[in-house]
DNA sequence: TCTAGGGATACTC
DNA sequence: GAGTATCCCTAGA
């Protein structure tokens, strides 16, 4: 409080970012302890770190959006952005939202997951495309000791469309996996299987599926919906070559049934995504009623009686 | 012990 | 004085 303010230099900001990219968020403590960074932020504190990444996703999640409002202000419009992805059960419905209609600003919306950036940036990831991307990452990054879930969600998020909580998602989709023995757990890493590393899907970020060099049989169309670029890079190749074999033909087929049935499944849940926005704005109306309605009573000197 | 979130306050314009 | 950046405190896992 008293001391001075010690400003972040780019180097430290580099640094802060680098860590990010190589631990996830989070992991400020390991991000500190990393012989990288630790030389860059030997000045900072793990507290630091978070409050520094906190303040840069604020801003980057503000830019362009019309100045003005104070950082309280951005951080209210960053959890409304969030809520609209996040919804909370306790102002799902206006009986719940009364009770909590005169708490102060933003704490109504305050179970958002962990960093506010980029909250609507990325459209939410199919969950039935988890598994294969854990395995994709897994098996991409080939670590004999496993990877924890930072490293695995930092993957996954380099190559993929992901929904800000996707690690809470990934962590019980990981546990799961761990139960039924698909993957095993060491200390806080995972990794497959033994049992099922013969039988995993191909990684599918691996570069796209040249057919030449897919053994027919043994894709695993149905397991893992290649990428779409992917399928077109494949395409391309496939109709590249005057001599077509009928097998080729038959994988070029899959993969666009594949393709149709994954963009059909992400549609679906675009759907869905709509409505239940169109339910949170609802709540919000209500909401916005209320607190008008007891902001009127209390303007005109009546006590207003709040049941919690 | 570490992290997230909220609040306080120094700094800048 | 308003807005912004940084620091500090506390609760929860």
């Amino acid at each position: 409080m008293g001391n001075q303010k010690l400003k972040w230099t780019s180097e430290e900001e580099d640094a802060l970012k680098a860590g990010i990219a190589k631990h996830g968020t989070g992991k400020w403590k390991n991000i500190l302890k990393d012989p990288d960074f630790a030389h860059s932020l030997i000045h900072r504190s793990n507290i630091d770190l978070k409050d520094k990444w906190r303040n840069m996703s604020i801003s980057t999640s503000l830019q362009g959006g019309g100045g003005g409002g104070g950082s309280k202000e951005k951080v209210k419009i960053c959890r409304s952005k969030t809520l609209a992805l996040y919804p909370l059960p306790n102002i799902q419905n206006s009986a719940s939202a009364s009770a909590v209609a005169l708490v102060p600003d933003e704490d109504m919306a305050d179970d958002p997951p962990k960093s506010m950036q980029e909250t609507t940036k990325n459209a939410p990831a199919a969950p039935g495309h988890h598994q294969s991307m854990v395995f994709e990452a897994l098996a991409a990054l080939k670590n004999p000791n496993g990877s924890d879930i930072g490293t695995i969600v930092n993957y996954i998020e380099q190559r993929h469309e992901i929904p800000q909580n996707f690690r809470r998602l990934l962590s019980s989709k990981l546990r799961r996996l761990v139960m039924k023995g698909k993957l095993e757990k060491v200390q806080n890493c995972y990794k497959i299987a033994s049992t099922e590393t013969a039988t995993a899907p191909a990684p599918v970020a691996a570069p796209a599926p040249v057919p030449a060099q897919v053994p027919i049989q043994a894709t695993p169309i149905k397991m893992v919906p290649p990428r779409q670029k992917d399928v077109r890079a494949a395409r391309l190749v496939q109709n590249m070559s005057a001599e077509e074999t009928m097998e080729e033909a038959a994988l070029s087929a899959a993969y666009m049934i594949v393709e149709s049935e994954n963009k059909s499944f992400v549609a679906a849940e675009a759907v869905r995504e709509a409505e239940r926005v169109a339910k949170l704005n609802e709540d919000s109306e209500s909401l916005l009623q209320l607190v008008k309605e007891i902001y009127e009573k209390c303007s005109r000197g009546e006590k207003v009686r709040l049941a919690v």
